[in-house]
RNA sequence: GGUCCCGUGGUGAAGUCAGGAGUUCACGCCGGCCUGUCAAGCCGGAGGUCGCGGGUUCAAAUCCCGUCGGGACCGCCA
């Protein structure tokens, strides 16, 4: 039908016949005889010139079929690759009349009201943005697959037809027609298939993994999204961090263009210290200062005692932030569980602040000297836990200091250490575990187990890129004392060991290799990759905040029929 | 479950704080003119349950209450 792609057309092709396919972008028109038409399609435009009277509208699909030809000096259009050709004796074929679309299909349709673009995505998706995606997207998921056949990894397929599991995520759960009053679960991660592929030999296992978790939905969180999901046998840490960031890092490349720098590592105690999360966003210094021992002796009550006292500079802030301002990041903070926040805006004498006579020479100098700071800045400081206190510092280095998505240089950072309970459980007070009760304890804190649970690190990562978490991983236990161990910790007997999850431990009795693996979130990397602050963006047909897809009208209620033939009986709404 | 922001012809916005006739702007759409435009230009026209419901008022897009929808965040996401 076609002979060339309209954004394909140069110089080259000029006095070439050729045949082009599309839809009507914008046109010109000049009375009768003369007609400027841009035609589209995935590749670009392309400017025909049409000489008789057709009735040609916006997004109907047409065949042209003409000669290229240079444009008349002074008609060139630099903005377009196309811009100094274009094709004239033109033979126009309407292959489909359209509707005038309810938007531009083109940039302007950024600023329309999202439930409106998903309610057309067919449009949407005719965007040169949204091409754009989706073809970001293929290439990371062939660059991912190639990275991953070249390191020796077999791609297996996972049951999308699961039990469900106690742990973890809320699932979707899916009636059984045989089983009335039993259900499968759609899978959260394909964690259990995958570890078990390891006790079948297949040593190297990776997969485009859909996961599906029914938890509240965010910018960079969809009910199902893509993981690329791996497991080997046979490794340490080492081993997983290389193969999982040549494929990273092959992906990252497909995609821009430019092969990144290597990852650097930090381990999780340093990332909470200096940026105040686990997942830090490299892009920007405004690193955490320690303070604990400026405030040493302090006569300020609400310093002297605390755990941990920690400050961030915001340079040339103080005229930034007004007491309006100050006040709702002080809101913010105890929202984040701080006990206050403390501002001081430097100034020539001294610091500006609230609790400014509270503090002594002596600790204001110090305090100056050790932030660096000179006047005009503004210094935010916390006192408390120490984990409160990094965290709300965190938070607030991100609120003020976090460039957006599409700014800046590509920051991979591997985050190790991670700790291996995090939390107590509010009616047990037994640990939580960080990652996954499966998760190999560091060899070297094994002796902490019952002096100081809370201080056992983990042979646990996370990939962090700019800020956002991309993934985790960890190396497994697969013997079985140190399993029982873990679960001892965790406050799991014997007995509810084996209920919950014997089906999955059981089968290492017959022989589980060392393994470790990874799975990282394919929707984020493809977002950073193509400057998109959300994952909407690039999937072709995603949900709404509320999980509703707008074209679709999906949820619906179920059909009687199908309900009785799944013994199901839907109750009223109860408030 | 919670906090905050948004909802006005097909699209985007202004009007809302401080109530006074569905008012305005841009794009799109329809018709006309136009042979080198490129967000073409000029002339004319059509198009609205101001998300929905209730309340206050002589009078509500505007104030109040509720509700629905969208978004950001917190909780949640082993």
């Amino acid at each position: 039908m076609r002979t060339h792609l309209c954004g394909d057309i140069r110089f080259g092709q000029i006095g070439e016949t050729v045949s082009v396919c599309g839809w009507v972008g914008r046109r010109r028109e000049h009375g009768e005889h003369l007609a400027f038409v841009d035609l589209r399609d995935h590749s670009g435009i392309v400017q025909c010139v049409i000489n008789d009277d057709v009735d040609v509208r916006s997004e109907y699909v047409l065949r042209i079929s003409g000669v290229v030809r240079e444009r008349p000096e002074g008609t060139v259009n630099d903005s377009l690759p196309t811009g100094s050709i274009e094709i004239g004796d033109c033979e126009v074929q309407v292959l489909r009349v359209a509707t005038p679309p309810p938007f531009p299909i083109d940039a302007r349709a950024d600023d329309v009201d999202e439930n409106i673009r998903l309610q057309y995505r067919y449009l949407d998706l005719r965007r040169e943005r949204m091409q754009k995606n989706l073809r970001t997207r293929s290439k990371v998921n062939a660059a991912v697959r190639s990275a991953m056949d070249e390191q020796g990894f077999v791609e297996v397929e996972t049951p999308m037809l699961v039990p469900s599991t106690p742990e973890g995520a809320r699932e979707f759960l899916v009636p059984s027609r045989k089983e009335p009053g039993s259900f499968y679960a759609l899978p959260q991660s394909p964690q259990l298939f995958k570890q078990l592929l390891m006790v079948g030999g297949v040593d190297r296992y990776y997969q485009m993994a859909r996961c599906l978790r029914d938890e509240d939905l965010r910018a960079d969180r969809q009910y199902e999204f893509m993981q690329l999901d791996m497991e080997m046998s046979f490794v340490d840490q080492d081993d997983v961090l290389e193969a999982v960031s040549a494929s990273v890092l092959a992906a990252a490349e497909a995609a821009t263009g430019e092969r990144p720098t290597p990852i650097e590592q930090i381990t999780w105690h340093d990332a909470m210290d200096r940026f105040g999360t686990d997942k830090p966003d490299l892009r920007f210094g405004m690193e955490l200062v320690e303070l604990t021992d400026v405030f040493g002796d302090t006569e300020f009550k609400a310093f002297s005692g605390a755990d941990a006292i920690k400050g961030i500079k915001v340079d040339g802030g103080a005229a930034d932030y007004g007491r309006n301002q100050l006040d709702k990041m002080t809101d913010r903070a105890k929202g984040a569980g701080a006990k206050g926040l403390v501002w001081m805006k430097v100034t020539d004498e001294g610091f500006d602040s609230p609790v400014a006579k509270f503090l002594s020479d002596v600790e204001v100098g110090a305090l100056k000297s050790a932030m660096a700071a000179e006047t005009g800045d503004l210094v935010l400081i916390v006192a408390d836990e120490w984990s409160t206190t990094c965290e709300v510092l965190g938070m607030l280095r991100n609120d003020i200091g976090r460039p957006p998505v599409h700014e800046g240089p590509y920051r991979y950072v591997w985050v190790v250490e991670f700790p291996l309970f995090v939390g107590r459980d509010k009616e047990t007070g037994a640990p939580k575990s960080g990652h996954h009760p499966f998760t190999m304890p560091h060899p070297d804190d094994i002796d902490k187990f019952d002096t100081d649970p809370m201080a056992v690190r983990s042979i646990a990562y996370d990939l962090v890129l700019n800020g956002w978490e991309l993934g985790s991983g960890s190396i497994r236990i697969h013997e079985p004392e140190l399993q029982r161990k873990v679960f001892m910790a965790l406050g799991i007997s014997d007995e509810e060991a084996e209920r919950k999850f014997g089906f999955f431990l059981n089968p290492f009795e017959y022989g589980a290799p060392p393994h470790g693996g990874f799975a990282f979130g394919l929707d984020r990397l493809v977002a950073i990759l193509a400057g998109e602050e959300n994952i909407r963006e690039v999937i072709a047909y995603p949900k709404t905040q509320s999980g509703q897809d707008p074209m679709t009208n999906s949820p619906i209620p179920g059909d009687p029929k199908s309900l009785l033939e799944l013994g199901l009986k839907v109750l009223p709404q109860v408030d």
